[in-house]
DNA sequence: CTGTTAGCGCATTCAT
DNA sequence: ATGAATGCGCTAACAG
């Protein structure tokens, strides 16, 4: 049915194998030799079978990029990152498709078979929705794939049974070869010996880096987001402008990002002696997601529980816009009457009335490093864990706090 | 080096071939000899080989989605729900990771082989970045993973000789056995005799569905956005609220989307009996991009070619937002002084301050539907061509013109 | 520099 | 219901 090596080599009057070192070009082979064969390529259209390429060489072309929701900018931008480093523009040439296609007319068709240079990596998003068995999926799908390398993108689930069923796929994919790079996510916690997993969160006092130094062999290559400082420096920004009663909207409890976050928050709050605030600052501290419901929502309870709140954090600058949304609905201005917050710094942060005081997290940087990492093109960092550093973008959504709730 | 199923047939006692048959589930097995069978599956941690298995099955489980962008929520809207109905969460089960993973700990590990039930497909997704040349790479690359399925999302280029490039790949993935569904692009151009070509847009006059009668088999399949009529309606909401000045920001000129909609404005203008102004009305309408730069940029243009403009429609809502900024750069108040329309509703437009007024495209549906086409799961529409409706989304950024610039 | 020879791991006949 | 045998299309030694 289709066209294969050996008719290109019957064409060529070669051997398959020489067909085959021409067009992954990594043998010499004479220069009339290739050209014949070229010419016999483009005459029969050939085009390379990958998977029975992959099986002779066990090795593939496949990236597998594991996000939440490819439908959310803060997704999107680090895999299109990711997918630029896995296969850049300037690569794109090839056959020259361009002019081919002028030509095409003619002949029929353009040429495909030289398209696509040897070794071309090819991406594979899976969306995972945040759903834990899909991530989990999909990653035995990738290693079914014999995958390259697997990104794993976004904050990560706490869940000690997920992870250790994380870790093992991980470790499986890497026994296989496949290069395991994390991207906006901390490197896998490290199994604790039994039980001592739902007092995790409240017992965490000093920074878990702290176990970040004896970073184990076999612990994948990580790029994570500074998410406690980028969250405790808001929190000063609030706290320098005078407010004193602020509300916290944090994402879903069991994830690695809010949790962070929400440590940054209240070292913050600690650092300034608002820890006697304690028991009502746990009041004005809710869990909800990381959509624009959330924010909306969540800004009306904020609101309900304590009316003279006079800034709210939002857990991201999606969550922002809800909470902007519910304040305008009741009336309150802002940052007059109410000051927000997003976290991300999202190309529509800047856009949004008032522009979003927020921190940037640079994403496509942070993708574009683990899409080298992924591909091998650049040294894992020390310790094999990159830390990208956030930074405040104080905006127009933020001020000091009105009179009539100051205090 | 890998498990493969010999290892596995060989601790289960049984031949190669009855693992397949387990494994593929497409078979009658005895139940006890499934249960041995998976037992060593699990035992050994088996994955199957998928380039192995796709080789002997000549059929691959991949389905390609080639996209401008994939940071861009347009773009990750209609990915993201492809993804979903190829391979949706409730499918997501297979072996029960989630128990398999809580019991993880004892044995060492999770069972990976029974997860990804059979035929799971896996989305590639392709960022072109609106590069033709890439467009064609990418299509060559996924027929040589053989792929399953393709999908092309978002506009068309219009170059003859692209298009010609691209049929011919689109033809020959088709001959591989490969659905291709076009989602939110025009159906291909129907070549030509010869010449003529720089001179199809202007000799565009009567709505070219003219020739979506005689359907040619070996068209792909389409779901197509009605830009015509959604601009058209957009135009006609501003003319009615007695705007005369109407500035247009289009997108880059090569492009389907960007042609179909300044088509709607024009047959809007004329029906109103501005053609008269046609010269003028050709003074504002401005080739740009789809990005926020392009719409800051083309609003001071427009402004510097007619202070007297009364409403700027924007390419897309997130042009509109840079017109927003520019405008309010300018201290022009919106919609006051000027309005402003988006075009695709995407989620932050409602969020916008003010909110946009745009045209409402179910980008979600429409992928979903792809999705479905693509994988064989709903019968194509007749013609071949399904139409998604569009909505016009009246919000506060629009209103009538004010009298100092009425008339 | 090029041809020959073996598999790669699996799905699928054909027998039984 | 199961096993044995064959080949998918290609790459990678190995010779020459």
């Amino acid at each position: 049915m289709a066209v294969t090596l050996a008719d290109v080599a019957a064409r060529a009057g070669v051997s398959a194998a020489t067909v085959s070192r021409v067009l992954n070009g990594n043998y010499p082979v004479a220069r009339t030799t290739r050209s014949r064969v070229m010419r016999a390529v483009e005459e029969l259209e050939y085009v390379v079978n990958g998977p029975a390429s992959s099986l002779a060489a066990a090795r593939s072309d496949l990236i597998g990029v594991l996000v939440n929701d490819i439908a959310d900018p803060f997704f999107g931008i680090m895999a299109s990152a990711i997918q630029n480093e896995i296969s850049p523009v300037t690569g794109a040439g090839g056959g020259g498709a361009a002019g081919a296609a002028a030509s095409g007319a003619g002949a029929g068709g353009a040429p495909g078979g030289g398209e696509g240079a040897p070794g071309q990596k090819l991406a594979v998003v899976c969306n995972t929705g945040g759903v834990p068995e899909r991530e989990l999926t999909y990653l035995t799908l990738l290693q079914r794939q014999r995958a390259a390398a697997v990104v794993l993108t976004g904050g990560a689930i706490e869940s000690p049974a997920h992870s250790a069923a994380l870790a093992v796929r991980l470790r499986r994919l890497e026994r296989a070869g496949a290069r395991v790079v994390l991207c906006g996510r901390p490197p896998l916690p490290v199994p604790e010996p039994e039980g001592g997993a739902q007092g995790a969160e409240s017992a965490m006092t000093g920074p878990d880096r702290s176990r970040g130094a004896d970073a184990e062999a076999g612990q994948p290559i990580a790029v994570t987001f500074d998410n406690r400082g980028g969250a405790r420096t808001l929190t000063e920004h609030l706290l320098s402008l005078g407010h004193r009663r602020l509300g916290y909207l944090a994402g879903p409890a069991d994830r690695t990002t809010t949790r962070h976050r929400l440590e940054g928050h209240r070292a913050a709050l600690a650092d300034a002696g608002l820890d006697a605030t304690e028991a009502a600052g746990d009041r004005l501290i809710l869990h909800g997601g990381y959509d624009r419901a959330s924010g909306y929502d969540g800004a009306l309870e904020l609101l309900r529980r304590d009316p003279g709140v006079t800034a709210v954090l939002a857990a991201n600058d999606t969550a922002a816009l809800g909470v902007c949304a519910a304040l305008r609905d009741r009336g309150l201005r802002i940052p007059e009457d109410i000051s927000v917050t997003g976290f991300d710094d999202l190309p529509f942060a800047a856009d949004a009335a008032p522009a979003l005081t927020t921190v940037r997290i640079p994403l496509h940087d942070a993708g574009a490093r683990a899409g080298r990492l992924a591909l091998g093109l650049e040294a894992p960092p020390a310790g094999g864990i990159a830390t990208i550093r956030s930074e405040l973008m104080v905006r127009a959504s933020t001020a000091p706090p009105s009179r009539r709730t100051g205090g």
